[in-house]
DNA sequence: TGTGTAAGCAAGTGACTACTTGCATTTCTA
DNA sequence: TAGAAATGCAAGTAGTCACTTGCTTACACA
């Protein structure tokens, strides 16, 4: 019963690592401090095996974003800051996956669901901002969250390689790509310039 | 002496299509339409034969960017829509490079190379466009760059597997990203709102 | 016409792959 | 404490991998 677990997540980082090919069932094996063997009884086969591991993959735990925004920087920030890190958490298998996943399409479903689901929310919290009034242009929805949204995933998945094309510091980059969002949406900051329509509270922190 | 460069072409397709574990000799003879020991004799090793395959990626040829913006929304949308265009085509061989980049440090020259470009020249051209006064907000260029390109790369690597993720059509999105930065930049569009500072000439097309 | 070079073919090397069989050992549980 | 279930060990299977050897064919150029 504990093996199975242990050989579930040592697959699980023999694959960020290493990808499908490269994730042997020996190199499993002694990942998990396990026989081989106790694989091929334990799963049948190591597409078995990766099978049940790639389920493990949905433990999601995004910042949830308010139905109703009150303060949207603080709340977009934190939304992005969450999002950023759980990519980052991530990088490695997120890498794997997109790699294998023309030769291997059952992935897709696994790989699309925190993102489609991360945009579901943001377009949803974006349309309740517009709808409130708050925002003084017009725009898409669809087209700001795929902005917000690519440039959180273009960070986690390319700063380390090439740290000189991303905004510094690092620790700020949510925050910055937040604050631009919200630049394009005319949303008010609430330090500076309070004249705009303000539909419901003005409650917000300089953050 | 062809059968080089057909060995070479095969090679990088082959590549893209399964990645270095993925890319036997066979299969690039198969695919080259050569015997497995010409590569080999031609080569030396496979390790030889894809670092010779990887330099070969650099045929770049973005639309360049003006030194001097004049019509920011057209010159922009050009950019994003050759350097989105660019990332279409790679899409493969960039995921299978991402995937395998820990492992071969040394695919990350070429890998960056490309992004690395694009980044400096968007950020002049960005840096170009507050000297001549024609943006309302200061900015940071460098997080502009990152979010443009970064919902360019994210378009190009996730449409296909989530295409209601982003902006429809399909054809319009690299104009709607660079829409979307010039409102953030509060740069003027030419056709609506011709009020406020515009320092250098105002020629703009509404595209 | 002769010679060198590039290419093909057949066969084989040792290492690694997923996976199996048979038997011994540990661990849990009734 | 007895029996069942889970696990380990040793050995082996057939396939694939990168790469080699020895020999033959085809073409270029002098």
């Amino acid at each position: 019963m504990n093996s199975r677990n242990e050989i579930i997540n040592a697959a699980c980082k023999v694959f960020a690592q290493l990808g499908f090919r490269g994730c042997t069932t020996r190199r499993i094996a002694d990942a998990a401090g396990v026989n081989e063997i106790t694989i091929f009884r334990q799963f049948g086969s190591k597409e078995a095996l990766l099978r049940e591991a790639m389920k493990m993959t949905h433990s999601v735990g995004l910042t949830p974003l308010p139905d109703v925004p009150s303060d949207p920087e603080q709340e977009l920030t934190l939304w992005s800051e969450s999002f950023l890190q759980h990519l980052r958490l991530r990088s490695s298998i997120i890498r794997k996956t997109m790699s294998e996943i023309e030769e291997r399409p059952e992935l897709s479903e696994h790989a699309s669901y925190v993102p489609k689901q991360a945009s579901a929310d943001l377009c949803h919290y974006l349309a309740a901002l517009k709808q409130q009034g708050r925002t003084a242009e017009k725009f898409e929805p669809k087209t700001a969250a795929a902005m917000l949204m690519g440039a959180i995933f273009a960070d986690a998945m390319g700063r380390q390689m090439m740290p000189d094309v991303y905004p510094q510091p690092e620790e700020k980059a949510a925050q910055m790509y937040t604050r631009f969002l919200l630049k394009a949406l005319g949303v008010e900051n609430g330090t500076r310039r309070t004249t705009n329509k303000q539909t419901k509270r003005t409650k917000q922190l300089s953050a």
